[in-house]
DNA sequence: TTTATTGAAAACGTATACAATCTGCGGATC
DNA sequence: GATCCGCAGATTGTATACGTTTTCAATAAA
């Protein structure tokens, strides 16, 4: 097998079977945006429907996301959105705070002009998300900030594994989440750019460090309630 | 949803779909014995013959090992054994060595009588293993030995995380290894189960660190081959 | 009122059928 | 001799059928 060949295979076309499933693509971005609660039941025969495609199709995304921790699957019972615990919530995010500050801290090295100005368009785009009151997609793209400082970082296994904890953070915020908006990540988020525009690592290292730690700092764990719309209300739009 | 429900969804409910799926366990424990070399095809009905069960199986646990990045799937062409390049060997035991030492640290802290009795049993059968040139099974150990160590240390996130990891190192291995032995191994680990043992947390973590940090300069990226047995004769025992 | 039972409807698990795509070889063409 | 079709066989992609399990409401008993 070729060189090329061989990093092709890493460039991620492992997920390519994933990412163009609709169901799979549909339902995370739902999970994403929380349109999607924690808990809620993913009938198969209703997301077939929903999306037209066979109950194959919907097996297939189910289990996907099932591996990204997104959706819960127990035999015989079916797959419902997780509902991840106050354990696993305290865990990503010191996972999280293991990994991110590093990888702000390669990305302050290895940024090029390209990179950071993808970062403060995509800025701009939270920052309109925000002003427009669509909570749901400002809180995935402040997800998609993180992962893409970590592609930038270059460390394509890491920033994997990155993504996949800031996925299962928008759940946990979903659940555990006590103030009313995000407006302290636009802060966070301009400075750490700026420090990485900079090329200060240091102070790259830092921002994400504080700026996880006061996010996690922010969850409480006590009850929550989760509303009762039907499925396809949640998945439309 | 109760708090037990939820707690026993993280107690990885999520992986117990696969781990009853016996194409995922087979060609999983194959591949970690590595008598499934890189870039070895895994045709579905080949693979539904040998295992007894329909494509549908198949299909699911392929799927699920592609997940694991212990597979490729490519659209159309199917599934074949992944091929790490070696920037993706590289940044697997980067990510490791970002990972591991901090557990081992965490394990020396939290470890019980019975935690470090289990790691002597498991050093044990490493070294019956060994002497009697079962080198595949002894590879397989050594790297559940990482895994446990992962475990003890009480963080579920990061040790799943360490467990894909250290799945995908046997590939590496297969490629990319220079010696012809695992015999460091033996010392390296069981220094680390005596730091354990004394809960000397410092010492764990730099020993799990050089331990990482040696298995990983033992790598050469130069070429390699791949011998061709049938796919029957590597899935067998 | 509460609890237990039960049976029908709904949902999931697996196998299989068929369509779409790829592979490889033989033959035609240049 | 090399290259380019083009078809047959093999392989993957998707839908569907059917058996099994779960769910839930209606009924009966305590």
């Amino acid at each position: 097998m070729s060189m090329t060949q061989q990093e092709a295979d890493f460039a991620s076309r492992i997920e390519a079977e994933s990412m163009q499933n609709p169901v799979y693509t549909g339902v995370e971005h739902a999970i994403l945006e929380q349109r999607l609660p924690p808990g809620t039941r993913l009938a198969e025969a209703e997301l077939a429907e929903f999306y037209g495609v066979s109950r194959t199709i919907v097996r297939a995304g189910l289990q996907a996301l099932a591996h990204s921790h997104l959706v819960t699957l127990r035999p015989n019972r079916g797959a419902s959105v997780a509902n991840p615990s106050p354990r696993e919530a305290r865990e990503v995010f010191e996972a999280r705070e293991l990994l991110e500050p590093r990888s702000a801290r390669e990305a302050a090295l290895h940024a090029g002009r390209a990179d950071i100005r993808a970062l403060r368009l995509h800025a701009q785009e939270e920052h309109d998300a925000m002003s427009r009151n669509e909570s749901g997609r400002a809180l995935r793209l402040s997800g998609r900030f993180h992962v893409m400082i970590a592609q930038i970082a270059n460390q394509r296994t890491i920033a994997e594994i990155i993504e996949n904890l800031v996925s299962r953070s928008s759940l946990i915020i979903a659940l555990y989440w006590t103030r009313s908006s995000t407006r302290c990540d636009e802060g966070c988020h301009n400075a750490l750019i700026e420090a990485i525009a900079r090329h200060d690592a240091d102070e790259a290292e830092d921002l994400m460090r504080s700026h996880l730690v006061e996010l996690h700092s922010a969850l409480r764990f006590d009850v929550s309630d989760t509303s009762n719309l039907t499925l396809k209300d949640m998945l439309s739009q």
